[in-house]
DNA sequence: ATAGAAGTTTGAGATGAATCAAAGGGTTCA
DNA sequence: TGAACCCTTTGATTCATCTCAAACTTCTAT
């Protein structure tokens, strides 16, 4: 076995317990390391996949930082979501064998490719995965609906508050603090993430830093008062 | 075979060209008459399925129509989308084992019961199957993608637009008229899911009479200008 | 049939976020 | 190192939607 199939194996990626084997036994994650074929870098900037794109394959993230975001026929510009280490991105491209959205790399970054029509055999074959994928499917439904009722219901202060919390929640199960952050996005890919203007969300920021509940650097995030974002999140706007 | 199992094949059903048996050959479709065990009749205001209940199956929609709603701790409420026949719903259990949200029926309805386990063992020996569940779960992430732009860039005439087109365009290709249809759901429910108060969704349907867009008797709506609607949601708000 | 509940419409006023505008700060690349 | 560009902040104002309120209509159940 030479150096370089060990280095794309799972079985040795210290991101497996994250990533696509999660959950995996020591025998199922043995077939897992067929599953990719190539890694792949993304310069900053440069998209993974576009709208429109022949969809073929899943991409598990390595390193680096993503934003899908969809662009409707009159300019307007969504982002779906952020994505990073350990993260699956490209299941809306199973639906209609074409990617709906784009992938754009925040920070240079690198993923590790999976044939879909790999992942559907081996899920054949290795019951534990076939789960692992239905899971991660469901979970991003989840996630959007999460979403959803952030996009809905919930004022500035709290889109924020959620945004930050979410984030710093993520990165800490990846090893990172639980308080201090950096962000790889502007004020205007997070304003459009939370379906906000881009001076709204620099004002809001500007209100927790007054309200002495973060410390903000340009993107250095740093929360002092995480119980004060969860009860914004959690409470509601007026109580009457 | 007796005349109920007859009753209960997927290959005999009127709904298999929208549902779970879309796109299986006859061979195929047989296999699949095993994954329904029962169906299960829900009364209208009363549940499928509640946000904490164990996740055992998916359901499919044969009659009736459904809201899928998120209530969050302090009492928000987020409707996160309307079903109807043919489409299937449930996909959010699958990543923790129990639902995420409700499923209510909005008027007399009956489900097929897929137990997911049966849908997964299937899975792995109908490779067509296998590919639709991926399709499906696809299409709802998809979906979902749709509404976060929806809410998170659109105004409310728009979005009351895109609605109405979508449900159309639903019912449409389940046989129903172009241009009317029967809401089954209040204004409240239709602002919830829109991120709107109930009485901007009645303002806007009134804004859409007077223009001659609609005709609105209560739950009765006739598109008398489809165009303008299409016109509305492709649109940029502002154009300098 | 009737009373009550639930849902809808409409108005007036309040408000949170958008828009427009300008200046300052940081990053990047030659 | 410097200059251009991008990003961010902040202020003033406008506007879309929310809130509160009241009347009306339609369903529902007794």
């Amino acid at each position: 076995m030479n150096p370089e199939a060990i280095k794309v194996a799972c079985s040795n990626c210290n991101l497996r317990e994250l990533c696509m084997p999660m959950g995996l036994s020591e025998h199922d994650l043995e077939r897992l390391d067929d599953l990719v074929t190539t890694r792949r870098k993304v310069k900053r900037g440069s998209t993974l996949f576009s709208n429109g794109d022949k969809f073929t394959s899943l991409y598990a993230i390595r390193t680096g930082f993503f934003k899908t975001c969809l662009a409707s026929e009159d300019g307007r510009d969504q982002v779906t979501g952020f994505q990073m280490a350990g993260e699956i991105i490209g299941l809306d491209g199973i639906v209609n064998d074409q990617h709906s959205c784009d992938a754009v790399a925040l920070e240079d970054a690198e993923v590790c490719v999976m044939p879909f029509d790999r992942i559907e055999e081996i899920s054949r074959e290795v019951t534990a995965l076939q789960h692992h994928v239905h899971k991660i499917m469901s979970r991003e439904i989840v996630r959007e609906h999460g979403v959803m009722l952030l996009l809905g219901s919930m004022r500035a202060e709290e889109r924020l508050a959620a945004f930050l919390l979410n984030l710093v929640q993520r990165l800490h199960s990846r090893g990172f603090s639980q308080t201090e952050l950096v962000l790889r996005m502007t004020r205007e890919e997070i304003g459009s993430y939370l379906g906000l203007k881009l001076e709204t969300v620099s004002r809001t920021f500007s209100k927790f830093v007054d309200d002495g509940i973060v410390e903000v650097k340009q993107r250095h995030v740093k929360i002092l008062n995480i119980e004060a974002l969860q009860r914004m999140v959690n409470t509601q706007p007026q109580c009457h």
